[in-house]
DNA sequence: CTTTCATATGAATAAATGTTCATATGTTTA
DNA sequence: TAAACATATGAACATTTATTCATATGAAAG
């Protein structure tokens, strides 16, 4: 038993009742749970899109590949402040990017990127 | 011209010329751009997704609708933060609750939240 | 090789966020 | 109505996070 659950038995000496209506589903839910890595990396992703700007970036590079200098004139955020963001969504693998010349041509990595992006939009537009 | 781009000015004394190549398409992006607002809400939709308890309380509810305590005893998390995160949920309009005697159950409200859960599972399973 | 341009990065700061603890609210049962 | 149970909530705290500023790196042009 984990830690927190002892806790919470302190607090309580003894079970909650109100689960015993669904405590055959709860149980069959358990078995097929997630482990706790494939959560993490689920919220991990979606953090990622989980902020104004970097959002931005990903939408204007799901209109094509472009380099930084790109993104800073068509967002209206500080170099620096797309510089890092980017590092985090390259990190998080959804962009890749190459060099050329003096530029660094950042661009979406897969199709789901898009298609979540896609979906989001269509969810807030209700 | 934003405030902030009049500060990269004052930097950088004349406009960047690297974007050159791609000024048109920078230009007709822009054109088509979603608004800060829509890029905001996208962005706090997301954010909802982007931790860890909030996307397990989510994958739970995807299975079926529950109370509160199922989800504490799923998934080994405390009463008190449970009810924090539902109720951040219930703000974004992410689940939707009835009362029912002393119990609250809880449920997802609308197919767009399974589907772009789904979307991220299959992202993360490669 | 020095300058200029494009990008990256470290440190500092401010703001947002998640959990915990204590307690309040609301509902049922004795 | 008092006790027990289920859930909600406010305040405090620690952590994470995004931006800014200054500066470093890297590439090309003169």
């Amino acid at each position: 038993m984990s830690e927190r659950k002892v806790k919470q038995q302190e607090q309580k000496t003894e079970h909650s009742e109100c689960g015993g209506k669904y405590i055959e589903m709860i149980k069959k839910i358990n078995d097929n749970m997630p482990c706790e890595e494939e959560f993490y990396d689920l919220s991990e992703l979606f953090k990622m899109l989980g902020d104004s700007t970097r959002v931005k970036i990903l939408y204007a590079l799901s209109q094509g590949e472009m380099c930084v200098c790109d993104i800073v004139e068509l967002l209206d955020v500080t170099q620096s402040a797309v510089s890092h963001q980017l590092r985090l969504l390259k990190q998080a693998r959804l962009v890749k990017y190459r060099r050329s010349g003096k530029s660094a041509i950042y661009s979406i990595s897969d199709d789901h990127v898009y298609t979540i992006l896609s979906m989001g939009m269509e969810h807030i537009s209700e």
